[in-house]
DNA sequence: AAGACGAAAGTGGTTGA
DNA sequence: TCAACAACTTTCGTCTT
């Protein structure tokens, strides 16, 4: 997972590679690819390969440090030193207690096990880094002690808290995404993530459509240029108050589509609809709203006159 | 023929009485 | 708890390139 994996772009060849390590990606500063897939893809690759017990040990470890629950509930049944101090009847009870924190804990370990490797699977399908995967096991964890999943399925939790910890982190990945990698429906996943971070009490700020800006423009091949662009023209849409209530995948799909139509490298609105999750008529709504606010259309004219 | 545009109706979630 | 409401989607017809 170093950056000195990826010595050179791909794409251009080129060597000015910007390593983010809480977003875990690498972009290439000449070209502006992300470079995020084939990195993970590596290390996964690795692991897999010398997944000897001490290594696939330290990394079901590191979640499973969330896992002392029983530390709560030992102290709240009571401790072998406790016993001294009570009665015949006191006893039977302290120990129909004791085997009852055992149920418990066991039902809520094996939960745990079954969860996080579930977990862990939806979050390398997505390629999402370490710290998010922590984040959303802590959050997972919480859940399942607060008895949150009663009713829910597993997975689905799994999945609103994969969402949740990428939303902290700003890794923002859509709901799509993770309803494509984890097989819950869109709409389960968001209500058991409002659920879930309700009840937990975990705020979540609204995600910054510029965080999504660098995996778009990736995956529609767009320049470095085009996507500074766009995160130049989605911040003068904030400070015109066009992006409050808005959903951000639509305000950075316009952005990104304005910002290639002005360098130039024009794509349908289609494609770009696509890759971000939204529809061209959220888009074309998003689009004409900065024309009107930020007065783009000169940009726009002077591109077109240049072509012809 | 493909893309862009916009109107109209439908969906799921939030809010306020 | 329910109705109004905003944002977004779906669908479809028309215009532009």
């Amino acid at each position: 997972m170093s950056p000195e994996m990826v010595k050179k772009c791909p794409e251009c060849g080129g060597i000015n590679l910007f390593w983010n390590k809480d977003k875990g990606e690498i972009i290439c500063k000449d070209c502006g690819l992300v470079i995020e897939d084939k990195m993970v893809d590596f290390t996964q690759e690795w692991r897999e390969f010398e997944s000897d017990v001490s290594d696939s040990r330290r990394r079901t470890g590191a979640p499973m440090t969330y896992t002392q629950y029983d530390q709560g509930i030992g102290t709240e049944v009571g401790r072998k030193a406790d016993l001294y101090q009570l009665g015949g009847k006191d006893k039977n009870k302290f120990f129909r207690l004791r085997k009852w924190q055992y149920r418990i804990s066991t039902a809520i370990e094996r939960n745990l096990k079954l969860a996080l490797a579930e977990l862990k699977r939806v979050s390398s399908f997505l390629k999402l880094p370490k710290s998010v995967e922590e984040e959303s096991a802590r959050i997972y964890t919480l859940a399942v002690q607060r008895g949150l999943v009663r009713g829910r399925s597993m997975e689905s939790v799994v999945a609103g808290a994969l969402y949740a910890a990428c939303r902290r982190h700003e890794v923002p990945r859509t709901l799509d995404e993770l309803s494509e990698a984890s097989g819950i429906e869109k709409k389960e996943i968001g209500r058991t993530y409002r659920f879930v971070t309700r009840e937990l009490g975990i705020n979540i700020l609204p995600s910054n459509p510029a965080d999504y800006i660098a995996r778009f423009a990736s995956a529609l091949k767009l320049s470095a240029e085009t996507q500074s662009k766009s995160i130049e023209i989605i911040e003068k849409a904030q400070k015109e108050e066009l992006t409050s209530g808005r959903g951000p995948t639509g305000i950075a799909a316009a952005g990104l589509y304005v910002a290639a139509l002005i360098n130039g490298e024009k794509k349908t609105q289609r494609e770009v609809a696509d890759v971000a999750g939204v529809t061209e008529v959220t888009i074309r709504n998003r689009y004409k709203e900065l024309l009107d606010k930020l007065k783009l259309e000169k940009e726009i004219k002077k591109v077109k006159k240049k072509k012809k």
